[in-house]
DNA sequence: GCCGACCTCCTCCGCTGGGCGGAGGCCGCG
DNA sequence: CGCGGCCTCCGCCCAGCGGAGGAGGTCGGC
């Protein structure tokens, strides 16, 4: 079954392009075009696209607005991949804070304009190299690790970061055990010697010292049901 | 011209596993495939292929190492994509900085495998929308709190979330106790009833809520002596 | 005044968790 | 080949945790 594509620019000419463009792609099918955010909107629920190609600037509604609407109220599995003109945003952020699945630039050469379409209905996460870049480093400056933390982290041994992963979710013993297809007593173990190396008390702390080290960030777990 | 791609895992099921999975696609050659990071350096050499399937965890000389070695050395364009099959970052960050252009978990279906070589010999970065999620949660100050979580943290009382922050330091509930000045099984109770209000099963599970509800966040814990 | 929500504290009891002290197997290193 | 590190397990013991089921206190609202 072919991709079906929403593209929405606020400049026929751009939209034309693009159409054209995903046109030369048989697995690929763009369904409707729109010039505004609330034109957008109006396509996205009459035609319920698999991929929106959606410009930021656009005059009406923007592109980020309409993004988050249109994730906001879809009841049906769709992506925003933002298309724009220069890189230097702020709009990444606000973006990518909508659910925006993907951020390229537009002066990708075609034919990777169609990988990446495919890349986003697969249900993949891209984000044009230069701007990966930024949100890398944004990322890795972050709150500089607590060095002392890390340090004590690479005394375990690999088993041993497994478990703490696997106590990080909250998971009993025997859970862990089943999980990792070992005995129960040997994740006992396990755990005794994470908390002898790492001079915890009981598991509560390895769960603490898990997140502190930034072995286990929050936005991973799912807890309660 | 077909992708020419270079496997590497240790484990030699996985790795056979991914191999069959590609050979699937006729526009994917599977040149050569490695064991340990130092059996990759040496096949990279030889083979000049154009993208690498990595693992991080190996024996001899793990996936990061490897990966930089490689990108260090090698006088033809070669891209890394990292596969891994849990995703504590720490790995994120060094591997990105070893200059991987991708890094997907292992649980990704087998489609979207060869998507990702394609994506990636095309020049694009990759990332596992899992760690995309996390950060893009990182520049969205208020880290993509999930609302059902933070729905029933507001059930709970002003002291019931007082004894989860001090649970989520991970202090016993005689130490909680000391505190705040009231009885151990006063903190007992204080427990019990939000484990039931959360529906969660014991402490650590509470920790974990702690931090995934953002009632908690990383940094500002001090965690073994 | 009564009711409900909240905080405080209590007992009894089963279970998990963690310390201690082992043991065997595998594997890499000197 | 022996040594040490790692992973895998075992049994014993008991402190802490958590469930069940209370009780008394204050305070605000109907």
């Amino acid at each position: 079954m072919s991709i079906r594509v929403l593209v929405v620019d606020d400049q026929a000419l751009v939209r034309g392009g693009f159409t054209m463009i995903l046109r030369t792609h048989p697995d690929i099918e763009v369904v409707a075009e729109a010039g505004t955010g609330l034109e957008a909107i109006e396509a996205a629920q009459r035609h319920r696209p698999d991929v929106i190609l959606m410009d930021i600037r656009m005059p009406e509604l923007d592109g980020l607005e309409a993004t988050s609407r249109i994730l906001g109220e879809a009841d049906w599995p769709v992506r925003v991949l933002i298309l724009t003109t220069f890189d230097p945003d702020e709009y990444v952020y606000q973006a990518l804070r909508a659910g925006a699945s993907g951020f390229v630039l537009k002066d990708i050469p075609p034919h990777e304009l169609a990988t990446a379409v495919r890349t986003i209905a697969d249900g993949g996460a891209l984000i044009a190299p230069s701007i990966t870049r930024r949100l890398i480093s944004r990322f890795a400056e972050g709150p500089a690790v607590n060095a002392a933390v890390a340090e004590r982290l690479h005394r375990l041994t690999d088993r041993e970061r497994d478990i703490v992963v696997a106590v990080a979710r909250g998971d009993t013993n025997t859970e862990i055990a089943q999980q990792l297809y070992i005995g129960p007593a040997t994740v006992k173990s396990h755990v005794s010697s994470i908390l002898t190396k790492l001079g915890l008390r009981d598991r509560t702390q390895i769960v603490v010292f898990a997140y502190e080290s930034s072995l286990v960030k929050p936005g991973t777990q799912d807890i309660g049901t």
